[in-house]
DNA sequence: TCTATTTGACCTGT
DNA sequence: ACAGGTCAAATAGA
């Protein structure tokens, strides 16, 4: 190791640099009619983060090697495309939130059919942080229930938008602590986000994620993103299909993680991840190159430092090699 | 008073 | 029948 105020600021510099690079690529994509929105979100996104990370070397001083959380992520796709889920009042739980007392009997309580697309996020927390809990996603979240889950140490947790009434949002997630490792979580997140949370890039505050009962915070206090975005770091995520019409690669948004405050962006992908190399060694060679080359080209910086695995999680990050970014489907 | 969490009951899918 | 998912009354905190 090398002295690591000279490595931060190293890190530092590469991490503004690959900032403007991703910013003229944006500019790039938005004098290019060919450029699908996506595209630009994931643009956004990685900007983003990349300023985030600079942003928290700046204010904590530490390396963004600390790795203080880590986030691996399983994308278990349904079949359904977003619009489905966004747009269709059918099922979800729309159908069941007029509680109507005489028609109790007959009303659904139905459960999110299995084709509702889900994907899991795996989120690592490191302890002695003193920050074991609030793993803010940029959405707020309100418990909706905790079941024992057979065959599981730890109660499962159910969450759904804050704005679910107010806004019709049917995004919900399931918080599942790990067995084996109680620092890890898996988080399941289930339907899109169609609150104006969740389409912009805009972290809000809070995030209840992990209020399991053997924790010590009890309301999920509206986290501001800067305190956020010094408690915690990603460090790798990893996105997997499951479930996944491959052809459909119809995803609801998805976070990226972030070092900082998460800012997620709607990235809509079908990524597979075996799991194995990281995002720098593209494993993205679809057809589609407009995106890959972005991202190839934004994450070679993350894979050629010496951290891989530093804040910016690309390092883990995968994509499926059959994966068309432009799918119709989504763009 | 309002909003969020807790938790037992209820409902659905397998 | 069972396990998982959701509801909603009760409760707690701001």
């Amino acid at each position: 190791m090398e002295n690591s105020g000279e490595w931060e600021q190293k890190t530092l510099i590469r991490e503004l640099k690959q900032g403007r690079e991703l910013a003229r690529q944006l500019q790039v994509h938005l004098n290019s009619p060919s450029s699908s929105h996506e595209t630009r979100q994931v643009l956004v996104s990685m900007i983003l983060n990349s300023l985030d990370k600079a942003l928290s070397m700046l204010k904590c001083g530490t390396g963004v090697g600390g790795g203080e959380q880590q986030t691996i992520g399983t994308l278990i796709g349904g079949s359904d495309s977003p619009r489905s889920f966004s747009g269709s009042p059918r099922s979800e739980d729309s159908d069941r939130d007029f509680k109507d007392p005489e028609h109790k009997d007959s009303v659904s309580r139905k459960r999110k059919s299995s084709s509702t697309p889900r994907w899991t996020q795996q989120v690592q927390v490191c302890p002695g942080t003193g920050l074991e809990g609030p793993l803010d996603d940029g959405y707020s979240w309100r418990k909706y229930g905790q079941k024992d889950i057979l065959g599981a140490k730890f109660p499962r947790g159910y969450y759904r938008c804050t704005h679910r009434h107010v806004q019709g949002c049917l995004a919900t997630k399931q918080v599942q602590r790990s067995d084996e490792d109680p620092t890890m979580f898996e988080i399941t997140y289930r339907g899109r986000h169609t609150c104006s949370q969740g389409s912009h890039l805009t972290p809000p505050p809070s995030s209840p994620e992990i209020q399991e009962p053997f924790h010590t915070g009890k309301h999920d206090h509206q986290q501001q993103p800067g305190e956020i975005l010094l408690s915690f770091q990603t460090g790798g995520l990893r996105v997997t299909t499951e479930d996944l019409d491959s052809r459909e690669n119809t995803f609801p948004s998805f976070y990226f993680p972030s070092t900082s405050n998460n800012v997620e962006g709607n990235f809509s992908p079908s990524f597979v991840s075996p799991a194995t190399s990281n995002w720098g060694n593209q494993n993205f060679q679809g057809p589609e190159s407009e995106l890959a080359e972005i991202i190839s080209a934004a994450a070679t910086s993350a894979a050629n430092s010496p951290n891989v695995s530093s804040g910016f999680s690309f390092g883990q990050l995968e994509f499926d090699p059959n994966f068309t970014f432009d799918n119709p489907g989504f763009f």
